[in-house]
DNA sequence: TTGACATGCAACCTGTTGGTTGCATATTAA
DNA sequence: TTAATATGCAACCAACAGGTTGCATGTCAA
């Protein structure tokens, strides 16, 4: 299997998860927001109550699929989202179905 | 959650699979295909080498998904490529990150 | 310097995924 | 009727996913 299918299959397996769809959400709308305003927004807005470190494996996975971008700000770690991966999977395959 | 986050979660999550969106584009080039089919061309044309079997899994994760219908014909199931999920998940998620 | 804060790391648990092998069932053809 | 064919079903397995708890690390503020 070449890289372009396995960067597919991380793509669309980090985007099969809800809670995954919710922090991508949330970052679209607010970019720059840490881990912490993250959970906060989370449990207050969406009433998901997972432990931060839940949380943290999530922002990982999206990381992983290169889905979210992060920089250090001091001793907090600051999250944006990159809609890359998901134009090139809409252009390179996706597309064909729509 | 509700229930169309659970079908995109399944959506999703079956197209997070190389062997599965193999098995689409094939429907999406030919329709109406059996299952015996689908193995032949996915061993000959994409040295993929599974058992039947592992492909019926397949089948059935995408017919769950809705991503694909079927009928039977006497002792032989006909698959086609239902590309509706799909339309529908880039209507009301996908497209915003487009 | 010390304590609070934001995050990471690791172990653990349960359920699911992707694959196999073996056998059963139903339909078609000889 | 019998044999070949197309598929389904079930058990099993290793690996992974999603979650928890507990502890470690590094940075900022008092």
């Amino acid at each position: 299997m070449n890289a372009q299918a396995r960067q597919f299959d991380a793509v669309l397996q980090a985007l099969s998860d809800q809670t995954r769809r919710l922090i991508l959400d949330e970052l679209r709308l607010r970019p720059e927001q840490t881990l912490f305003e993250i959970c906060v927004r989370l449990t207050e807005k969406h009433q998901l109550n997972l432990t931060r470190q839940a949380i943290s494996k999530h922002l990982n996975v999206l990381e992983a699929a290169l889905l979210i971008r992060t920089t250090w700000k001091g001793r907090t770690k600051i999250h944006s989202l990159d809609s890359g991966p998901i134009r090139k999977l809409y252009r390179k395959w996706l597309g064909k179905y729509l």
